[in-house]
DNA sequence: TTTAATTACGAAATCGTTTTCGTACACTTC
DNA sequence: GAAGTGTACGAAAACGATTTCGTAATTAAA
């Protein structure tokens, strides 16, 4: 009685194993009469198929992974509750996995769920555009998998972002409009797809304004806290005058504002800033933060669809369509930091 | 080719499947050359384990399932990052599960991980005290799990608590030296051991102070986002002289800041409010927001190993020893929101 | 009445591992 | 040289479901 059993199941319904299975799968085969006693011994004895023998003979598992660079961030936490809100609607179950933006973990990640583990895999990436070939071995596999945000363009899947360019474009027009004079766009790095939208906007926008390119400061802080504090903190000593900075993302600007408070610097007197966010306190702060705002919930949401999507038609035949790729929009908030 | 196992790897070697399983498990009945070109032909033909096919035959999954009333939450995520970096280091998976809040889906939720998806669970719980039959059933069926920040206190199992009611009578004697006349305590529920314990210090505060009974307000605002507010509005209008609000949770306080925007209440002359709360940001709000903040991270990483020994345990004779109940410290910061 | 089709079930193979037993062979020990 | 002792491997039985393939019994069609 330890662990009820389908085996265990059957004895005690005087039926053989196959039949049993076939009624709690509704099979045609299977009387109404005959389903109904197993669907109520099967409940009254509290069975529950084991997911191993399932999974394993099946060949599937009923379960997907996300792999993301970070989860204490309000745009990825988010954008798993979007995620989230589809695969329970599909009784699907979702793994985590934490990059840590190191790109050896991802592929360390990515490499190990090829072993199937999962039947599809949702990415942020936090690799470096010259390292594609774990994505590759999943194409190989047949392991579909969706990014979203942070894609890696030279590899064929599916993608969810927003539209980077044209939002970098018009928050760097916010902050020419502003009278600034300077301008500095705050980076993690050079190798993640959506931030790189976000530079090529802004420097479009710099460009189209005919702003003097000495005037223009692209700067790279990096993934470590510590590092990017040092950097930021460099940068602003001594002060560039009227200096407009966006911040590619939250974490940067909210450095920034720390730094700002330690070394006095007055927003946005002295330094207007803009930075994509999530932040539910961005109207909150002192003062408070003019953002740019992903839909990150939907982006979730979004990217789990593909994704369900690629597992339904998984060994079909693929019409030769143009690969789906979703572009949604950000939203400006433009608040006091950015005032004139 | 399509799919490398076992089998084929045997074959591919002239041994027994038997002998290729040993060896790959570094048995002493297979001897050092075996193993060496077992385990060089496996890396070569980038062999990996079925992991189902050992999932049932073991009967274990190498797999925790993390359950949380929400994830977009700075101290939920912080927590998870805590999880993860044990479980990362032990090679186990982490399943995500979210109650939103609603008992009934944290109890579905956990029914259905009866079924022996995952070797042990983390849970913080969104229950109300009065429904604990789904905790005594993963008892009986020998699941291992361990409760964090919200227990609950009828069931036997490890916890991993902070001290919430020493906490809570810190935070409200703050708030009587800063010459508050009249306290609330902003609470989502009274379902809620933390949340409870942190107003049992409260109260206790009121008490020593000798406070007025009828300056004390407990205001249940409930999960619902738009009630919530609705509830805080009302109960600021008119507003209390000398109002000192201690906010159970973060995001009850972030609404309160909301609403005093608004309705142009100023914190911290005619409103003074101390929160739990993780937010980064807490020390740019405007005002600077005084905040108890829990060891989130850490909170996860005990979690994780309780739950981890509970698991190695399994089985063994248990020493009948009280039961693991770490209670970590939560820091105050007095910022500006509480200032005289 | 014979044949064909349908209904409702069961036996057994299968998924890919792990693990329990055997056992052949070489080597010691007395 | 018989008995015991390792050593190194293989055959086969699990694990618990799903699925394929049969088949007895009933019903329908010719």
């Amino acid at each position: 009685m330890e662990n009820m059993n389908i085996k265990k199941l059957a004895k005690e319904l005087n039926l053989s194993v196959s039949t049993v299975s076939k009624a709690l799968h509704d099979s045609y085969e299977i009387k109404a009469e005959t389903k109904e006693k197993v669907l109520a011994l099967a409940k009254q004895l509290n069975y529950q198929p084991n997911p191993f023998a399932s999974s394993l003979r099946r060949n599937s598992s009923k379960t997907i992974a996300v792999v993301i660079p970070e989860i204490a961030h309000n745009f990825f936490s988010l954008v798993i509750n979007g995620i989230e809100s589809i695969a329970e609607e599909l009784k699907y179950h979702v793994l985590i996995y934490i990059t840590h933006e190191i790109p050896e973990k991802e592929e360390q990640i990515i490499r190990h769920l090829l072993n199937g583990r999962v039947d599809g895999i949702l990415i942020s990436s936090s690799g470096t555009s010259n390292n594609n070939a774990h994505y590759h071995e999943l194409v190989q596999k047949g392991i579909p998998f969706v990014f979203f945000d942070r894609a890696n363009f030279d590899v064929d899947a599916p993608r969810v972002t927003t539209d980077d360019y044209q939002a970098g474009f018009q928050a760097t027009e916010h902050l020419i409009k502003s009278q600034c004079k300077h301008f500095a766009f705050l980076s993690l790095s050079n190798q993640m797809s959506a931030i790189n939208h976000r530079k090529d906007g802004f420097l479009a926008a710099l460009k189209q304004y005919q702003i003097e390119p000495s005037h223009v400061h692209i700067i790279e802080a990096g993934t470590d806290e510590t590092l990017s504090f040092q950097i930021i903190r460099d940068f602003l000593q001594p002060l560039p005058v009227s200096l407009g900075i966006f911040s590619s993302v939250e974490k940067l600007a909210i450095q920034t504002y720390h730094i700002c408070k330690e070394i006095d610097i007055m927003i946005p007197k002295q330094l207007k800033i803009i930075s994509f966010s999530n932040l539910p306190t961005a109207a909150l702060l002192n003062p408070a933060l003019s953002t740019l705002t992903q839909p990150a919930f939907s982006i979730g949401k979004e990217a789990a669809l593909l994704l369900f999507q690629s597992i339904k038609n998984k060994g079909k035949i693929q019409p030769i369509t143009t690969l789906p790729n979703v572009v949604l929009k950000s939203t400006l908030f433009i608040r006091e930091s950015t005032k004139m």
